[in-house]
DNA sequence: AAAACTATAGTTAGGAA
DNA sequence: GTTCCTAACTATAGTTT
């Protein structure tokens, strides 16, 4: 039998990375609603996917807000629209 | 023998409670650092106890961010890095 | 790329301190 | 509020279909 137990670094095989992701990924956003369904408390999870995809959690007691990423992508729209950014100057 | 299972809803007694938000809580902590480490993830986790106290978790990855609301501030630098806005077509 | 399998590793509910 | 114990439960690395 081989051993199951891995090290504790990043995972170079990229297939097996990202399927190591993605099966981490959701249990560790049940974990998140299982501590904030049992102990009524409120979480912000947010995941970047090293290609930049972004995933997110918000327990419903979060704030009042509905998702992560909306806020971020309503922040970013308001920023786009006041500040410009780096190729703009 | 108990049953170790346990319904999804909030657990009513409040020492049993604390005790599982204390074990989840360092658990879940644990999972974001390993799903940061095996898989070059970026991760914000906040948690807030019902008490208003405040955890939270940013994986070591994220550039030097040490909080999860500047997760949000790099993201949007990000993007702003390499999409550009309406002011720069 | 996904999905099922399965032997281990890891988590945890309840009890006790 | 925590921490240790441990049987029962869950997650998952490696493999196969």
């Amino acid at each position: 039998m081989t051993s199951k137990k891995i090290q504790m670094k990043r995972i170079d095989n990229t297939t097996a990375r990202q399927v190591t992701f993605s099966e981490r990924r959701k249990c560790i956003f049940k974990k998140a609603l299982e501590l904030s369904t049992l102990c009524e408390a409120k979480i912000g999870l947010i995941v970047f996917r090293a290609t930049g995809k972004l995933f997110d959690y918000d327990s419903p007691r979060f704030l009042s807000l509905s998702h992560s990423s909306l806020l971020i992508e309503e922040h970013i729209s308001y920023l786009l629209k006041t500040d410009g950014c780096c190729r703009c100057s």
